[in-house]
DNA sequence: CGCTACATCACGAATACTTGCCATATTAAT
DNA sequence: ATTAATATGGCAAGTATTCGTGATGTAGCG
C-alpha cells in the first residue's frame, strides 16, 4: 500500500508537503495543494494509523472489560459507551472476562503497553490488589477499587425501592438472590438495603448467593428450582431481572399465580423485564447515563484532567411492571 | 515510561541486544541477559506495542461491526467472536451502526488505515456497493455482498422449520414480520420458504416488513398492536424473537390464549426464548458456531489463506417451547 | 605454539510511517 | 533594499525490529 513518501514522489514534493496537506497546516500553495491531493486520489492512500499514533502516543481506543457481553444489563452499558467514545473520536477495545481471572491484568497491561489509551473496568474480580493506585486513566464501572475512581448506581436507594415495592405488595416472607460476595461490587449494598428495610418492618428475608461468574440462563433456573424447593412458603422474590425471570417461570409452572401468590421484584431494568409477560416490576438502572458518564470520565482522566469525584453515583427508578400489586 | 532505550542504558547494552532478549532471537549470553532483565524489571518496562505493529504492519485488532450490540443475538455472537479471537491472540474492536450508515465506509477505512487487521461484518447497510471486491480480510456475517464471504445460516430450513412447527398446530391464518428488505441479508430466504410452504399447505400468509434499524422493544410493541388491530383472526405469527415476544404480551393482554389461540414461533433462539413464560418455541440460530466460524475466517484471510467456499452455511435448529402444541 | 575456522556475541544502521520544528527560498509589499 | 508573508524542504523524533558486520572467544589441526 502506498505511504506518504510515495504521494510526496509523484507529487514531486516532499513529504512534510504531504504531511502539511494532510493535517492543513502550515503553508500549501493551492497548486501543490491540487497536485498532492490528485497523487493521493491516484495512489488510493491512505496515512497509516500506526505512524500516526506511534508519533502521537494515543490509539484513540479505550478498553472496555465486562464479565459478559451477552447479558443485556452490559450489553446495554456498553452500546452507550460506544456511542459517547465514537462521539469523541475514540473507539471500544472489548473484553469479557467470565472464567479468565488472568485477563484482567492483561487488560491493564495493554494500558501499559500502549495497546489502549483507557480503561473502563465494568468486569468483577476476585485480585483487585494487582491493580490498586495505578494512576492510570482507569474508572470502574459499579465496582469499588481503591485507588480508581468508580461510576456506581446508588444501590442502597435501589435496594429501599426493592423492599418498599414488596412492602406495599404485602409480603411478609421474602427472599433475595445476590451476586457472588467475592465480587467487589458495590451492588452488594442494594442486598444490605434491601434485608434492613425489610425486617424493619418485621418482614423475613432469606439470602442465596450465587456462585461466581454465573451468566447463564439454564443455571438460574436450577438456581430458582432449588430455592423454591427448599423454601415452599416465600411470598416475594428480589433478584436481578434475569434471576427474577427463571423465577417466575418455575413459580408458574408450579401453578403459583404472579403477583396474587409470590410478588416478584428484578433489578437492572433491562429490555428483559419489559419483554416478558407478565411484565417485571423491576429498579430500572440508568444504563445510558452509566455508560455515558463512564466514557467521559476516562476521556477526562486521558485528558490529564481530574474527576469531580473518585464516586460518582446515578440514581435509579422502579417501573412498576405485573409482578407486584 | 521506559522505552527500550532507556533500558538498553541501564543495562549497558545495545538496543538490538535488548530487542532479542525481548523476542528470544538471536544470540545472547546469560549474563548479558540476566542484566537486560533486571533492567527491565527496574524500570517497569513494557514493550511499546504502537512501534511493534508498525514495523510487523499488524495490530492484532478486528472490527466487529454489528447493528445493535444490544441485541441480545448480536451480543451473543460477539461474544463468541471475541472468545475466539482472543483465543489467536486478536482483540475486538467494536462499532454500532444503528442509525450511522456512514460508519460501515469508516469502519472499512479502518483496515486500509491499519487500525484493524481485518473485519466481521455483521451489520446491515443500505450502501454495500461502496465497499465490493475489496480484497481485504473482512468476512459479512449472515449479509450477502457481493466478493466478500460470508457466514450465513441456513434460514431455508428455518423458515421450513418455522412453517412447519405452525402447520403441525394447525394454523389456517398466519403473519410473518420481517426485517426491512433494504437490508441485504440472506434471512430474507426464511420469510419466502416460510410463506412457500405455508402456502402449499394453504395456508393464508401475510408478511409485515418492519422499518430500517429497528431494534426497540417498545416499538416492537406498536408494530404487535397495529398488526393485530387490523388481522384480528390470525391463529398464527412468526417473528424474531423479541418481536414475538411482543406479540404474546399484547396477545395475552388482549386474552388471548398461548398456545390454543394463537400460536407463535419465534427465530434466534436467543436467551429471551427461554427466560420468558409461555417459553417460546423459536428456531434456533448456531450463535456459537456462528461467532467461532466467522473469527476462523476472518484470520484465515489475514494469513492470507483462501477460504474453502465463498459462502459458510450453518444449521438451524427449532427448539420446542410453550407457544406451539 | 600459532593459525584457521567456526561459533558466539554485540553493535550500528536501516526500516517502518507520520509529524513537527527549523531552515531556506521565493514572492510581494513597503 | 528591507521586511513580512508565503511556500517548501530537510531532519529529527517517536519506538521496536532485523540485517549485516565487526569483534571476541574457542576448538582443532599442523
Amino acid at each position: 500500500m502506498a505511504s506518504i513518501r510515495d504521494v510526496a514522489r509523484k507529487a514531486e514534493v516532499a513529504v512534510s508537503t504531504v504531511s502539511r496537506v494532510l493535517n492543513s497546516s502550515g503553508y500549501v500553495s493551492e497548486d501543490t495543494r491540487r497536485k498532492v491531493l490528485s497523487a493521493m486520489e491516484e495512489l488510493d492512500y491512505m496515512p497509516n494509523e500506526m505512524a500516526r499514533n506511534l508519533f502521537h502516543n494515543r490509539t484513540n481506543f479505550i478498553g472496555v472489560m465486562v464479565p459478559d457481553i451477552s447479558h443485556p444489563f452490559f450489553a446495554m452499558v456498553t452500546k452507550f459507551i460506544e456511542e459517547e467514545l465514537y462521539k469523541n473520536g475514540y473507539k471500544v477495545v472489548l473484553c469479557n472476562t467470565v472464567e479468565k481471572s488472568n485477563r484482567e491484568k492483561e487488560f491493564v497491561d495493554m494500558l501499559r503497553r500502549r495497546i489502549v489509551d483507557g480503561i473502563i473496568m465494568g468486569a468483577h474480580s476476585l485480585e483487585i490488589e494487582k491493580y490498586r493506585n495505578l494512576n492510570l486513566p482507569i474508572v470502574a464501572l459499579d465496582r469499588i477499587i481503591e485507588g480508581i475512581p468508580n461510576i456506581c448506581v446508588d444501590h442502597c436507594k435501589g435496594g429501599r425501592l426493592a423492599a418498599q415495592a414488596l412492602l406495599h405488595s404485602g409480603c411478609h416472607n421474602v427472599v433475595q438472590i445476590m451476586g457472588c460476595r467475592k465480587v467487589h461490587s458495590y451492588s452488594e449494598q442494594r442486598h444490605i438495603v434491601f434485608s434492613e428495610v425489610m425486617k424493619s418492618h418485621g418482614v423475613q428475608v432469606r439470602t442465596v448467593e450465587l456462585a461466581w461468574n454465573l451468566f447463564n440462563f439454564q443455571e438460574y433456573l436450577n438456581v430458582a428450582k432449588q430455592v423454591l424447593d427448599k423454601m415452599q412458603d416465600i411470598d416475594g422474590i428480589f433478584a436481578t431481572d434475569q434471576v427474577a425471570m427463571a423465577f417466575i417461570r418455575v413459580l408458574l409452572e408450579r401453578g403459583k399465580r404472579i403477583p396474587q401468590d409470590v410478588k416478584v421484584v428484578g433489578y437492572d431494568g433491562t429490555s428483559f423485564a419489559e419483554g416478558c409477560s407478565p411484565s417485571l416490576t423491576t429498579v430500572v438502572q440508568p444504563m445510558a447515563d452509566l455508560g455515558k458518564t463512564a466514557a467521559d470520565s476516562v476521556l477526562t482522566l486521558i485528558k490529564g484532567g481530574r474527576l469531580e469525584s473518585d464516586q460518582i453515583l446515578l440514581d435509579v427508578e422502579l417501573k412498576q411492571g405485573n409482578t407486584t400489586l
